[in-house]
DNA sequence: CGCATAGTTGACTACGCTCAACCCTGGTGG
DNA sequence: CCACCAGGGTTGAGCGTAGTCAACTATGCG
């Protein structure tokens, strides 16, 4: 049982659930809408778009398949920020009361829920481990060493461009490519196009 | 029922909790230890360390009461990390299995826990934001009007020092300390120690 | 009264950002 | 098949700002 799988889901929810095709720059909702709904990236990629008072925008970027969007509308009434399409995008949408029911009484799902809660408070909390250091190459090392340890391979393949790395981790693109040629200099990395290879995971 | 005041708990959960203090620089566990509960703050603060591979740190702040540590636990076999005290601090111990049981059987908890787990995501989504804005003095406003959204007021006071908060800010000291000082002069603050007042949230 | 710690201020440094030019690749169309 | 174009990536030069180090002040506690 599995959000980020609708098929694994007992009928009572699976027939609940809706499927959303967004086009680029389409919003799924907008700051201070009416908390109506959950989602889960299926394709595409989405960004995170906050107003504060004196109008300016924060953005965070939501890439990943099977990331969970405004898990904060289940227990909120309004939506403390957009969720724009940064370019076509499919996403399923669990409708409130619904998955608050189902969440209640249906425990193995509950469990599923926490899981992949508690995955995203532990993925955040590395990035922002990430940003406390300040050395861009270092910095860019960390995070190829615990990419490399979750895909147990010392060998890592980009599946988008590295400009939205370098977003990811707080740099600009100019600075993240700088930074692999610095480890690929030193011989810490060496790399073929979007792959990587971490030479040795041991020395400092 | 809340998690946060064991008071509240069903005497099952109730009684099988456990207190524990900690003196500074003691751990309350190290990373790589089997994975056996879960845990809330109660007073003090301790901090989050992490051993790369290459062996350095990396480190996370843990302050405020109330806060969950480790709930990565519930669903992991080992800690990914070592959690230290910093000053002498009070923990709330949660043992794994039984509050996994409490968790699937009482949906009113459960329903709690989530609600904790998803109000911390969007704490960690702040600060993730607020490392975005490079200007230190923009970040220290950015973060000021959040903190006063959150209590209501145009008035902070802060309860724990200065230098806390900069890390909490990616920040030094120093350079909070200038930052202040500047929204001071711009006339968008004034302060009286720990007590800072926003002048105008209206205007940029 | 003295000590420890927090906070402030100053001078200098370093590193990441900005802007700009250039290369390379892949896709499109004549 | 080549010409063109768009986007990603790389490289360079210069700048700005946060970090660092150090000295000093303020505050609170024994």
């Amino acid at each position: 049982m599995n959000l980020q799988s609708p098929e694994s889901l007992p009928p009572e929810l699976r027939h609940v659930i809706i499927h959303r095709e967004l086009e680029p720059k389409e919003s799924l909702f907008q700051q201070g809408d009416e908390a109506k709904a959950f989602y889960v990236v299926e394709t595409g990629r989405l960004k995170l778009v906050r107003y504060t008072s004196d109008g300016k925008e924060v953005t965070f970027p939501i890439a990943r398949r099977g990331e969970m969007i405004a898990e904060i509308a289940l227990f909120s009434d309004t939506y403390p920020y957009a969720v724009i399409a940064e370019v076509a995008s499919r996403v399923i949408i669990y409708p409130k009361q619904p998955i608050l029911t189902a969440l209640r009484h249906n425990s193995e799902l509950a469990e599923d829920f926490m899981a992949m809660l508690v995955q995203k408070i532990h993925d955040l909390k590395i990035r922002l481990e990430l940003r406390d250091i300040r050395a861009a190459h270092e910095r860019v090392l960390r995070y190829l060493q615990y990419m490399a340890q979750l895909s147990e391979q010392t060998t890592i393949t980009f599946d988008r461009p590295l400009k939205d790395i370098a977003v990811d981790l707080g740099l600009t693109p100019e600075t993240l490519s700088r930074a692999l040629t610095r480890l690929e200099r030193e011989g810490i990395i060496t790399r073929t196009r979007l792959q990587i290879k971490l030479q040795n995971l041991s020395a400092a």
